[in-house]
RNA sequence: GGAGGGAUGGGAGAGUGGUUAAAUCCACCAGACUGUAAAUCUGGCGCCCGGAAGGGCUACGUAGGUUCGAAUCCUACUCCCUCCA
């Protein structure tokens, strides 16, 4: 190991491609695999630092873009850095603004040098260089930062992706040098979106630049989940079995498991939370819209089995009521249920896997588990099929 | 007793001769959401047939009438509101 810091990752089991183990950092040990809460703007969207202890959260994301601009990074400087600022002990990961470059594609331009934005909240410019983004991160003070990228969406064309995958290479090399000795780890991020060659190319560039950990991103933009599986297979694959691997906004139950199977370590993704706020809960065969009819008079908890605090205090029916009403504890008593319900997923995962039975664990995971997308096929196709039966009966 | 105003789909409320099964909002019924510009967005919402396209029926207080055509114009009635006595 060429750095003189101690190994920020420590690999404990295997079972099959699927890995348990754990990130130390200044704000203490986490177990991988790991979910990460998103706290874009300091906060976890309805949560305080309290809710999230309690849940199990061992390590939250925030973003250095949405900081920048509000309130400063001198600011939460002086107030602590970004564990002061919010109240959080624990380990924090900082996004570096180059999905904001992917999100906020028309308020923005792209060049060498980095990325202009123009601000969301006020119009005002300012440039991202990867110099820049290990500034502001070394002011806000996560544990874990990420160096600025280029993500191209899905259905870019090849050359496209290319260009993203050298540029995101060149502004790693600026990143580090930027970077020097900070006692906060650096990750690569590796590029590629879906073409297997490409992301040969930026795995191989990436660790050879020999980075504490390696992120994936690109993915979820837009390709399908066979494609995104595909594509974190093979690139996790490319990756040195000592590091952390770290996919990159993906958080749905089902694709938790999926990539944990293929070798992924951690995970970031608002999903959990944004459709928690919008009444969508997970429950261990599905997602269900607790505002929807059926629950309006349930009685008992919303998910079977679940040890979440909104589960073990509340029925259905209230939750159901809290959102018909707009009423602001629905989002926070949601986004409890689904954080935990995310976070035990993976302490179940990483318990199958130190166990050495992960593959019977994920087998009975997707017997249970109905997505949605796959639900809704179902469903009209199972429409379509009645509907043809009455069809041919007519007939 | 007199004068005036008004009755529209579950609610509020547009619409004053055809393009109106009837704007819009709410409620209701569903769906979506993946490194957060999201407590957001999309669709549906008279009845019947249809997978859909589409078709049929009923409807703007009640009953008549004028008109090729009425939620819209006329008459009567019922109810509600305001003001005067």
């Amino acid at each position: 190991m060429s750095e003189a810091r101690p190994p920020l990752f420590t690999l404990e089991a295997a079972s099959g491609s699927a890995r348990a183990g754990a990130l130390d950092t200044p704000h203490g040990r986490v177990d991988t695999p790991a979910f990460m809460p998103v706290a874009t703007q300091g906060s976890v969207k309805a949560l305080d630092s309290a809710d999230l202890a309690r849940i199990g959260a061992g390590i939250v994301l925030a973003n250095t873009y949405h900081l920048y601009l509000r309130p400063g990074v001198e600011v939460i400087g002086d107030l602590g850095g970004i564990h002061g600022f919010m109240a959080w002990d624990g380990p924090v990961l900082t996004d570096s603004g180059g999905f904001q470059g992917f999100s906020l594609e028309h308020l923005r331009e792209l060049d060498e040098e980095g990325i202009l934005f123009k601000s969301h909240l006020d119009g005002s410019l300012h440039r991202f260089t990867p110099e820049a983004v290990v500034e502001h991160q070394r002011g806000l003070g996560a544990d874990i930062v990420m160096p600025l990228d280029v993500c191209e969406p899905a259905g870019a064309d090849r050359g496209a992706v290319e260009g993203s995958v050298h540029r995101t290479l060149r502004w790693a090399r600026r990143s580090l040098d930027a970077h020097g000795g900070s006692g906060q780890a650096l990750f690569g991020i590796v590029q590629g979106g879906t073409f297997g060659d490409l992301r040969e190319v930026s795995a191989a560039e990436t660790v050879a630049m020999d980075f504490p950990g390696y992120a994936i991103g690109g993915l979820s933009v837009g390709e399908s989940k066979a494609e995104m599986y595909d594509t974190t297979g093979l690139t996790a694959r490319l990756l040195p079995d000592d590091r952390p691997r770290y996919l990159m906004g993906v958080g749905s139950p089902e694709d938790l498991v999926e990539c944990v199977a293929r070798g992924i370590d951690m995970f970031d993704c608002v999903l959990p939370t944004r459709i928690a706020r919008n009444g969508a809960l997970f429950t261990r065969s599905g997602r269900v819209n607790v505002d929807t009819s059926p629950f309006r008079t349930m009685d008992g908890p919303v998910g079977e089995s679940c040890d979440c605090y909104t589960c073990a205090t509340f029925p259905a029916g209230y939750l159901c009521h809290l959102f018909r009403a707009k009423e602001l504890l629905a989002y926070r008593l949601a986004s409890i249920h689904n954080l935990r319900f995310v976070l035990r997923l993976m302490e179940e995962m990483r318990e199958a896997i130190v166990e050495g039975r992960f593959e019977s664990f994920r087998r009975a995971f997707a017997d249970r588990f109905t997505p949605p997308d796959e639900g809704t096929r179902r469903d009209q196709k199972r429409k379509w099929l009645s509907a043809m039966e009455r069809t041919r009966a007519r007939e």
